[in-house]
DNA sequence: TCTCCTGTGTAATGTATTTTTCAGATTCTG
DNA sequence: CAGAATCTGAAAAATACATTACACAGGAGA
């Protein structure tokens, strides 16, 4: 079917004047449990309709499909059709709200975080809190900074915690000793990265825990991860947001925070020790004293 | 309005740890082409998830169907419940994630956004437009991820983004040839790092554009700034949020690409010959086609 | 290395669905 | 009110489909 601007909805009321008066009740019912009715069977659909199976089996012909089953796959390409656009909306038109922007945003924070397992983050939490396991972080090209933020939490908590190395020969000598005790956690969204599935794949294969942060389509390596945590990311900008991410990452921190506080509060105070060591010279900034 | 509550898409995330890893291919395809799929036959399922008519019946066995009839049903009265409610998904019940940290990630990007001034966003849309100023960012020690979000998105836009060193030394010698024409993106929050501060003086003194992210409390590069955006990053959580941040740097993203979309298109189409050509491969996975 | 076990696809089976045929019912026309 | 034209549905025929049975493959554990 070429004509996928025209919705069959519009078709039915066109052609409803060449209609017999038993195939108008086909088409009022198709009309009035719009699309879903079309996707049941012939059968299903005259009984509603109080008319026969040929009946309706006219009426659809009359339409101009070709069959009962073609129909059906218009109504399906149709309903793909409305999935997506979002996506494949025409550039120009709403020029109106930054406002209605921020409104998206809010939603795929809200979204995300409404649809977070709160066991599944347990059992994470429980993982990144056994210091005898290394933790290996490596992001895709947009998501290689959330994976930061991750990686910043991380290593102010506790030890052990790398990113991998982005170039994949780099990568391929780091992965070979890889173990069963280690952690690796992939960051893959759509538009999916070749070399960060594999690395996933290499990683199961190297018994490894893998822990993935994806999108709601998910990524193929949520085949091997034994975690998955899932974002939305889709909004009416052509560019992804990285909110529900982010908004994952900072739940997870503060959640294994809360977890070993009693052993990363004393680290953050040597970390600090340390750093006035290096840096040589006394906090200016009274105002800094705040946090922590 | 029986079964409403529970999204069959949601089923699947739920069921997502009990799947076999065919399965799982089975479950994206059925997300990435949710409902439609569902309602092709069973074959045509397995054929574009790519496994066997078999695991496409255990995988919706899984998912507590009676057989692909039920299943089929199901998704059919989704559809119909969804065109009785103008939203796609039912406005959700205990949005909370279980939680009430989740309300209040949300609530630092709704406060962030709320206090955003458009105006401002303008201004800096209007500078990041001209392709003759050079864009130069810099992070601290949380930020630097978010500069580097920014950073993503300024790099796949236009040319001319660079960021600066984090090693001081470096920087410096950087600096010295930063001039009027030039923008000096800047991210600093509490905890407010000297180098940052110094380093927005510097390129203040070099008569720079500085554009400066920072939080309620305000970095003192603010004093030299000539565009200073306001985020909250304070929780209840002992470590700082980025989403308000982020939600800043997206809006300001989605704006830019607004006014240069014409000129943005057949950048990235241009980038995107190029990486195929570097690649020397061609594309594999076709759920990836559909982004952009 | 062998054995078990889980996961997976092929092929056969039985069931549901579409489509056709045709006869009865209805409406229209002279 | 005939008689033709049109409409309609029951039932058979043809097709597509879901489901089951089974065997092979590959990894885990002894």
């Amino acid at each position: 079917m070429a004509n996928s601007q025209t919705l069959i909805a519009d078709r039915i009321t066109a052609a409803m004047g060449s209609m017999t008066s038993s195939e108008k009740r086909a088409a009022r019912m198709l009309l009035a449990r719009y699309p879903a009715i079309g996707l049941e069977s012939v059968t299903a659909f005259a009984e509603q309709a109080e008319v026969s199976a040929p009946t309706v089996l006219r009426f659809i012909t009359k339409l101009g499909f070709g069959g009962y089953p073609d129909f059906r796959r218009a109504l399906r390409d149709e309903i793909d059709e409305s999935r997506k656009f979002p996506l494949t909306r025409p550039r120009s038109e709403n020029l109106d709200a930054g406002s209605d922007f921020g409104n998206e945003l809010l939603e795929v924070v809200r979204a995300t975080l409404a649809e977070l397992d709160t066991g599944l983050v347990e059992q994470v939490i429980e993982l990144f809190s056994d210091e005898r396991r290394t933790v290996n972080i490596l992001g895709g090209d947009l998501t290689t900074t959330v994976a930061g933020h991750l990686l910043y939490h991380l290593r102010k908590m506790r030890r052990s915690v790398f990113e991998l190395p982005e170039m994949v020969q780099e990568r391929s000598d780091r992965l070979i000793d890889l173990g069963k005790k280690d952690i690796v956690v992939l960051f893959d969204v759509r538009r999916y990265q070749e070399d960060v599935v594999t690395t996933a794949r290499i990683a199961a294969q190297r018994g490894c825990t893998i822990v993935l942060f994806t999108d709601q389509w998910m990524s193929e390596a949520s085949e091997v991860a034994t975690h998955v945590f899932r974002a939305k990311i889709e909004t009416s900008s052509p560019w992804d947001s990285l909110l529900g991410l982010t908004a994952i990452v900072e739940a997870i921190a503060r959640e294994l925070d809360r977890r070993l506080w009693s052993v990363v509060r004393p680290r953050l105070e040597a970390v600090e020790r340390y750093k006035l060591n290096l840096l040589a010279q006394k906090e200016a900034d009274p105002s800094s004293e705040r946090h922590r």
